[in-house]
DNA sequence: ATTAATTAGTTTGCACACAAAATAATAAAC
DNA sequence: GTTTATTATTTTGTGTGCAAACTAATTAAT
């Protein structure tokens, strides 16, 4: 009897369902739990995350198309229309419409987006110290594990 | 000269910015891309991936308060009230006053909700093989690092 | 060359995540 | 016992993710 409940407790009818075994519940948490670690950082920034991502796309390659962004970032379309609107508002960036291929619109940095990578700079050692559990292997680790999951992923959706 | 360029691509001005260099860019595109691979699936159920988390939630343990529901999916508190609505206006579940603290709300599954089990257990599997990169041992090491980042990033915040 | 298909980007409508403020009920302090 | 603080939940306003529909420009097909 006792042994009943006992199974039936670890042992439920579908434990493929249960939360303790999801990755994606895990996903999911981390990545917002994260993104609300940056927040506090960024709001000195006034950017939001995936401005921000923006960004470190820019300070790395300058001058490129929309569609580039889109690639580099993950970012949805739709969202970076507005994002790009946002921050061309804040003088971060300029959009510059393609002579050659009238459909095409090329993101600049301005001024003001350049300057803010010294501040941007001091972020990523500020969200490191949040994970005193992770050591540099593990860190690797992580990383090589989660770019099989966006390979995988990718496909079948983008291939 | 060459050599020059060479460092100057490898070795950024803040090499702590490159989009390669994050985990949390890593973990947005993960989430966001898994979640998009249930989107199939769930439409046939007629759930979001949140729904779907509460219903897992619920299937584990069901008449629990909402505080306790928004615990174990960690989905934002705000966002719950809505997610409980359109589940209740479905009958998948209702929301029942607690007689003793009227603060509180107990969520109850409802026989639609019950029933709606069997097909879920099904989604895992089509998931699952979305992933062939990562054999079991990989899951399992993906689940402890992720248990480490998300313990990790719930202090500071929670404790 | 005109139509048809494709590509680049935007818009729209819905669902969430979030912080902050609000509401309501209970518990604590005095 | 009334004020005060705390707890449980909801509401509000902004930003984003997403699918699908849309616009405009380029390219392919005939």
């Amino acid at each position: 009897m006792h042994l009943l409940v006992f199974q039936n407790k670890a042992n439920m009818k579908y434990p493929q369902l249960k939360l303790d075994n999801q990755i994606c519940h895990r996903l999911y948490m981390a990545s917002n739990g994260i993104a609300r670690a940056y927040r506090q950082w960024l709001e000195e920034l006034e950017l939001t995350y995936p401005q921000y991502v923006v960004m470190m796309a820019l300070w790395e390659k300058d001058n490129i198309s929309i569609a580039e962004l889109l690639e580099k970032t993950a970012i949805d379309g739709g969202a970076m229309t507005q994002i790009l609107k946002k921050m061309g508002d804040k003088q971060l960036l300029s959009i510059v419409k393609n002579a050659q291929d009238k459909r095409k619109r090329v993101v600049k940095l301005q001024p003001k987006g350049v300057e803010l990578q010294h501040q941007a700079a001091l972020i990523p050692e500020q969200i490191r110290c949040r994970f005193p559990s992770i050591n540099e292997t593990e860190a690797h680790l992580l990383i090589g594990l989660l770019d099989k999951i966006n390979r995988d992923i990718s496909l079948k959706d983008g291939e």
